[in-house]
This record gives C-alpha cells, sequence and structure tokens, in this order.
DNA sequence: GGGTGAATTTAACATGGGTTAATTTTATGT
DNA sequence: ACATAAAATTAACCCATGTTAAATTCACCC
C-alpha cells in the first residue's frame, strides 16, 4: 500500500483496521510538490479541495486592510489543510509553504463518502479538529494574556513538539525558516520587537536562533515561562462508534 | 416533539429529515437549569458530557498562573459545548453561565452514536465545529493586529450577531451583561482601559453603554472599525453524504 | 431607605512595544 | 569575487496600554 502519512499521524490516536486504513490512503494519491514560499491557494480563492502534507510544512495567514499580516497556524506532515474553510466557498485564509512541500488534494466530497462509510474516522476527524480549536484557544490566551518573550517562547515550543513528532527524534535544535517578520506575524509583534526578544532570550540562555533553526537551549525555563502545553499526546477515543469493515 | 434548540439551528443550515430531528431532539432532554454567574463546569474537571444551550448564554474562560483570565469564546441558544474539550479527559475550559440558563447535558458516546446513523449529522458537526475554528481565528487576529477599540467593536458585532440570530430581531441594542473586567478579558485588554475606550467610542457616536446592554449607535463605522465579518450565515452543505432515515 | 459590596470612573504615572530609519550581515546568482 | 536583495541589527523617540489608587455610582438586600 502506499506509504501514507495521514494513516501513519491518524493511526497514532487509534487503531485502524484495514478497511479504514484504505480509505484514508485513498485521499492521499497524486502528490504535487510546491517550493517553500509559494502559495498553495489564497485567501478568497474558490476552493473545493482539502489537502494532506505530505512532506515539509507550510502556515495559514489572513492579511488586514493595512497590509499587515496574521499567521493563523501552521501545518505539519499528517496534517489536514483547508478543513477550516470547508464551511465556506471561498478560502477564509491563505496557504504558504514554509519549506519545500509534498501535499495531496482531495475533493471535499470525498471526504463526505468517507463519514458515510466510517463513522469511527467521522468521530476522529471530528476530535482532531476540535485539537485545533485548544490549540487556537492556546494561541489566543498567549495574544491576550503573555507578554512577548512568553509568546514567542509559546511558539517556538509549540513548533518543536509538533516538528519531533514528524522527524521522531527529541533534539533541541529544531529546524525552523521563519524570517523575524514571520515570528511577529505569529505571535504579534513588529520585527523590530522580535529581535530585541530574540536578543534577550540568548542572552538569558534560553534559547539560540539562527536563520533557519532554534535550539531550546534551556526547555524546561522556557516551558515554565509560557506554561505551554501540549495537547496533540492523545486524545480520548472512548466515545467513538465502532469502526465499519465494509 | 420536544421543541428544539439545537434542531432550530441545525435546520438553518441543513433541512433535516423525521429521523435526523429526532436523533438531535433526543439528546436534547433533560433540560437542566444555572443562574447567572455559576459554572456549568471548572478547567480540570473530568467532563464527559457535552451541553447544549437552550436558553440564556455563557462564557468559557481559563485562568493563567498569574490569576489573570482569558474568556475565550461566547456559547448561545443552539450551541454545543463541551466539544472542543472532546478530545481530552479534563476540561481544558470553564464554562460560566453569564446569564440565567437552561441547559441539556448528554454523554459523549451518544454523539458517537448520532455520528453511525447519520453521517450527515457528523458532516454537519464537522462543519460547524470549523466554523468556529474560523471564529477563533478572526479573534486571534484581532487580538494580534487591532487596537484596543477595534477589539471591543469587533466584540460588540460578534455578540450582536449571535444574539440577533437568537431573538430573530434586529434592533441597535443588545443585551450584554459583562462588565467592564469581562470586556477586558475577552480582548485581552484591563479593565480600566476598556473604561477609557468606551468612554471615547461613546463620544464618537459608535456605541451607547449601560451596565447590561450596548447600542450600536452606528454600526456601519463600528463594522468598517473591526473589519467585521459574519461567518455564521450560511455553510457549503455541497459535499455531505446523504441523509440517512433509519 | 439606609448599608454594603461590586462596578465604574478618573487621574497620575510607568512601561512594553511600535515607528522610523540607518547600518550591517547573510544568502544567492553570475 | 563581486553584485544584489533580503534579513537582521541597532538606536532614538513615541504612544497605546498597563498600574495603582482613590472617588463615585449603582444594584441589591435587610
Amino acid at each position: 500500500m502506499f506509504d501514507s502519512c495521514f494513516v501513519a499521524r491518524l493511526s497514532r490516536y487509534i487503531d485502524l483496521n484495514a478497511s479504514e486504513k484504505a480509505a484514508i490512503a485513498d485521499l492521499e494519491r497524486d502528490p504535487q510538490s510546491y517550493a517553500a514560499g509559494t502559495a498553495l491557494w489564497r485567501e478568497g480563492d474558490d476552493i473545493c479541495e482539502l489537502s494532506i502534507v505530505h512532506q515539509g510544512w507550510a502556515l495559514s495567514e489572513t492579511l488586514l486592510h493595512d497590509g499587515t499580516r496574521q499567521i493563523l497556524r501552521f501545518h505539519f506532515p499528517g496534517d489536514l489543510m483547508g478543513a477550516s474553510g470547508i464551511a465556506f466557498r471561498d478560502a477564509a485564509a491563505s496557504i504558504i509553504a514554509a519549506t519545500d512541500m509534498m501535499v495531496c488534494r482531495f475533493p471535499r466530497r470525498a471526504l463526505g463518502e468517507t463519514f458515510a462509510r466510517h463513522p469511527r474516522l467521522a468521530a476522529l476527524f471530528f476530535s482532531l479538529s476540535q485539537l485545533e480549536s485548544v490549540d487556537l484557544s492556546d494561541r489566543l490566551r498567549a495574544l491576550g494574556r503573555n507578554d512577548g518573550k512568553a509568546r514567542l517562547a509559546h511558539l517556538f515550543l509549540s513548533i518543536a513538539a509538533r516538528m519531533r513528532v514528524v522527524t521522531g527524534e527529541h533534539k533541541a535544535e529544531v529546524r525552523m525558516p521563519l524570517t523575524q517578520t514571520d515570528l511577529g506575524d505569529a505571535v504579534g509583534l513588529t520585527q523590530v520587537h522580535v529581535n530585541r526578544l530574540i536578543r534577550q532570550m540568548t542572552e538569558e540562555g534560553l534559547i539560540i536562533r539562527t536563520r533557519s533553526t532554534v535550539t531550546l537551549v534551556d526547555e524546561d525555563r522556557l516551558i515554565e515561562l509560557a506554561r505551554f502545553v501540549d495537547r496533540f499526546s492523545t486524545i480520548d477515543s472512548s466515545w467513538f462508534p465502532p469502526s465499519n469493515t465494509v
């Protein structure tokens, strides 16, 4: 069978049977590649497809009337992209490749068919979508009630946590090809202030930053500073309906 | 049949058949009442139930280590509460009644059964959960990239939009029994600064505020100021599986 | 109908982060 | 090697918002 990132991701949470695996892998065919920096789609585009990240990672962003930008979330291998816009005809946000990527698109209707044939997968998709809501809530709390340093710490930790799941390693150094402008747009600060804070955090022995990496030098202190909680480790599947072998 | 808020809410988006209506109404039995200000549950509680709001409204909040508070979202009649915590055993946020409320609780497992019997409802629940994600993204953008006045304007407009759906009226005056502290905790400002901004907005002829209401005096200007988009009007159901009459 | 605590209002002052702009470093292509 | 553009660094200055604290108003209860 085709080696599916999505199967790997979902298998972290429940044991999929062969029929479910086949249904999921079926969504992840015909991989397309995108170079770092290119847009998979733009805010307002008429998109009727969803995408699974196969390799690389992306960010979802929205532009404000005055030209400023807010980065809404990050997408890693095994993530479903475009779901948040599924209630609309037009995309609610742009998706930009942060690294070179491989992505598999499939039509919305295929999701509907999966829901019909595999209710347990529907429950899993629902749960994962709620996980993302909680992740967004965590970021909302950080933007609403934390100062700049804690916001940056939170961002570094959350990206590191997701990357480490993908690589299967737990190294202090994490690849993070984001500019200071990107970081600022993610946590609601200016590029100049991000620069100031990174300098401070480096002097304090919290991190080391290069253009394309961060090293979490004192991860315990970062976690303490940001009150970081990793939400993506497990989920409660006790309420799921039984699997369907059709 | 029992008069179900949830049926009414979901019927705004798709035509439910009798079997689907029965399944939904079945979730909304045994209403319980809560007085304004009481907690339906607290962050960390072991909750294995979901709740449908029947009357009144609630807010979902989380406390930070230093005692500050972030209000994450608001829940109106016809809303499903507790879904965002469905991936966890313990509640990720507290729910506090903003007004006197009637609420119907049901176990998570009942949702799983609904997913199994009515795939079209599963698709609808999934879509609505994505709508909430987009709503959260909108708030994230507001906190990250708007100044205090625009954040408050956004909050007033979004609560008003949801309340008006419930009441079926479109009046400029909207009931909003929130303190200035509550407003600040929702948009990431201090109570003192909320007070300053409300005075300014009043002087500018944007709003009139009493303890338990806001009047949107110049709604067009508020919408312009906050770049408000109402996300909850319709959804794309074209990809849904067919309804199941079982 | 006066007492009480919560909510609001206001003021003085402090600061985190924004703005602007100039300079330096780095990556990349030729 | 050099040219070029993007990214990072740094500095000076400013403003939106935070902090603290006191005074006032409001809602509600005995």
